[in-house]
DNA sequence: TGGAGCATGTAATGAGTTACATGATTGG
DNA sequence: CCAATCATGTAACTCATTACATGCTCCA
C-alpha cells in the first residue's frame, strides 16, 4: 500500500489528534508549505481515498457538513512505513532556469528584467526564513527542530549567490 | 493565450526546425531535464493542443505513424510572449524535507539511513554536473551558456553543505 | 440586520506519470 | 533470418490547481 507523499504527510499531521479537512489543509501549509504544496482539494481527495483504505475514519457531519477525521491503527502503520522508506527522488522544476535556457531570445534588457524580478522574490523568501530563524533562536528551540528551515536558508542563499555571480551583462 | 511552461519550452525547442514528438521528448530531457521533467506523453498532448491552437502544425504521417511538427508564426509569437513574461513562482517540492519533518518518528538510526541515501544521491548529481562543467570549460563554451548548469552546481553544493552541517547525532 | 468576509466543501479542469501495444532495425 | 532492442504512439490513471457554491459570523 504505497502512500504518496502528500498522503503520508497528512497522516503525519493527523497523528496528534483528529482534525477537519479544512483545518488540516491550513495546518499543512503552515508546517510544510515551504517545501510541499498542498491544496484544500487534495486534502479532501486524499482523506476520502484513505478512508476507503481504512487509514483514517471520518466522524459524523457537524455544523457545515464538517467532519472530523481521525487516524486509525492501520493509518499509523502506513505512516510509519512511509516515513521509513527512502524518500522518492526529487525532481526540481525551476521555471526560471527554463526560461533562462531560451535567454538568447530575450535580449539583454529583457533578460535582466526577468532576472531582477526573480532575484527579488528569492530575497524576500530568504528574509522570511531569516525572520523565522531569529524567532526560533530567541525561543531557544533546538537545532534539530529547524533542519528544514536551514535547508530553505541554504537554498535561498545559494540562489542569491548565483544571481550575484551572473556575468556582468546579465547581472540585474 | 497563456502557455504553460512545458508548452513554452517545447516551442522553444521547435524554433530551430521541425521535429517529431518522440525526438522532441528526448531532446527536452537532454537540454532541460535537469530542472524540468517532460515525459513523452506530455509532449504528445501539448503538441496536440498547440496544434489545435495553431501554434504548431503537424505534417503527414510517415513510416510508423510518425509526424513532423513545425512551429508556426503564431507559435513563435506565443513563445516570445511566454519567454518575456515573469517566470511563474517556483514551488519547491522536496520529499526529503517532508520526511524530515516527521523525523522524530524515525529514531536516530532510521533518520541517519534516510539521510545517507539522500546525501549520496545529491553527491552523484553534483558529480554529474561537475563532469559536464569540465567538458564545457574544456570546450571553451562561454559562461553565459551554462548559467543553468551553474545553478544546478550551486544547488547541489548547498544541499551537500547542509548535510555536512547536520547535528552530529544525525550526520550520516 | 444585512452584507462583508471567512470557513467549508464540491466540481471541473489541467498537468504529469505509468503502462501498454506495436512497428522497425539490426547484430548474431 | 529471427530475437533482442529501440522507436513510436496511445490509453488509463493519478495527482494538482482553479473555480465555484454555499453556509456561518460578526460588526457597522
Amino acid at each position: 500500500m504505497g502512500l504518496n507523499s502528500t498522503a503520508g504527510a497528512l497522516l503525519g499531521l493527523l497523528r496528534h489528534g483528529p482534525v477537519t479537512p479544512y483545518r488540516l489543509a491550513a495546518l499543512a501549509n503552515e508546517t510544510i508549505g515551504n517545501f510541499w504544496t498542498v491544496t484544500q482539494s487534495q486534502v479532501y481527495r486524499e482523506l476520502a481515498t484513505m478512508e476507503a483504505a481504512g487509514l483514517v475514519v471520518g466522524g459524523e457531519r457537524g455544523p457545515r457538513g464538517r467532519r472530523l477525521y481521525q487516524i486509525t491503527d492501520a493509518g499509523r502503520a502506513a505512516f510509519a512505513a512511509w516515513v521509513g522508506q527512502d524518500p522518492e527522488p526529487e525532481h526540481l522544476r525551476i521555471p526560471l532556469l527554463l526560461k533562462l535556457t531560451f535567454l538568447d531570445d530575450l535580449g539583454p534588457e529583457g533578460a535582466r528584467a526577468v532576472l531582477r524580478r526573480h532575484r527579488d522574490l528569492h530575497a524576500e523568501k530568504l528574509a522570511g526564513y531569516q525572520a523565522r530563524e531569529r524567532e526560533l533562536v530567541a525561543a531557544g528551540v533546538p537545532e534539530a527542530r529547524w533542519l528544514t528551515l536551514r535547508f530553505g536558508l541554504a537554498y535561498e542563499r545559494a540562489a542569491l549567490a548565483w544571481f550575484a555571480e551572473l556575468p556582468p551583462e546579465l547581472r540585474p
